[in-house]
DNA sequence: CGAGGAAATGCAACTAAGTTGCATATTTCT
DNA sequence: AGAAATATGCAACTTAGTTGCATTTCCTCG
């Protein structure tokens, strides 16, 4: 495996003041390998052998959430899919791409689709989320 | 109540080569009324005494969905919120903002953000939606 | 190091959005 | 009006996510 992984989470779970416990450090590695958002049965389906309880899955991610060393990134068939926050401003994420051919999920963090207006008739925005469908390059 | 809402519901559903029922023109008639997106269970709850049973509604809205008439604006909590189709391009319906103060959702109709490129990396982009989240006018 | 208190985990039971199969009712067409 | 096509209602089911509570683990401080 990556052997200093282990060590990133540490720091990462220090820094947003979380004890550092083992479910933690797994469940952080597993986002800080996927290449795209993750919902907790995929999660805990990469830990395979070492498995933790779902309750712990969403409890986790909820810390990590609140913390915002995590991000929900969108909801897609009543289920959330979460990532480490990257790429993303004070507000806006990177949008998220999703192929309506084979229905695969993917982060596009080389361009920003402009922000709203910060006003606009009276409404103060604060943060903008935009997701794309269309065809992936395997598809298209 | 409105004469005429009944006749244009009739329309669309003729138009969209659809039986013209009953509950189907009751839920037409409440999303013709409705400012924002609606869930199911509030549909059923404006129906009020001509309940209609939960299934009938899903079902029906998936026949509009199918049709085009309607679109599923958003998700949130686990739930889908569908509205009419109305001031959308092709390739972008308006953006909706849902207010972080008193959670309120309102359709922003007034502006469209600028649509990402078609094509990005081998990524052929066919719809772009659009969620804000701020503050809005009545909380700001 | 070895408590002791704070916080995290696991389990079982629960909630609630949405779906499915099937019998019955309604709509449309002739 | 009658037949075929389609829509509705009901009950039972599925499944993502939540809650209460007993137990375990983590961190801090003596
Ligand atoms: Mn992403
Ligand atoms: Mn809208
Ligand atoms: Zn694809
Ligand atoms: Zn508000």
């Amino acid at each position: 495996m990556k052997p200093n992984l282990d060590e990133k989470a540490r720091r990462m779970l220090t820094t947003a003041a979380l004890y550092c416990t083992e479910p933690r450090i797994a469940i952080l590695k597993v986002l800080l390998e996927a290449r795209r958002p993750v919902r907790q049965d995929q999660i805990a389906e990469c830990l395979g052998d070492r498995a933790l309880n779902k309750v712990t899955i969403y409890r986790t991610l909820a810390s990590l959430v609140k913390t915002g060393l995590v991000h929900r990134a969108f909801m897609q068939k009543r289920a959330s899919y979460f990532e480490l926050a990257h790429n993303c401003t004070e507000t806006q994420c990177h949008p998220h791409f999703t192929c309506s051919n084979c229905g695969t999920t993917h982060c596009l963090t080389g361009f920003a689709v402009p922000m709203a207006p910060s006003r606009y008739r009276g409404f103060v925005i604060h943060h903008q989320q935009v997701r794309l469908e269309g065809l992936c390059p395997a598809c298209a």
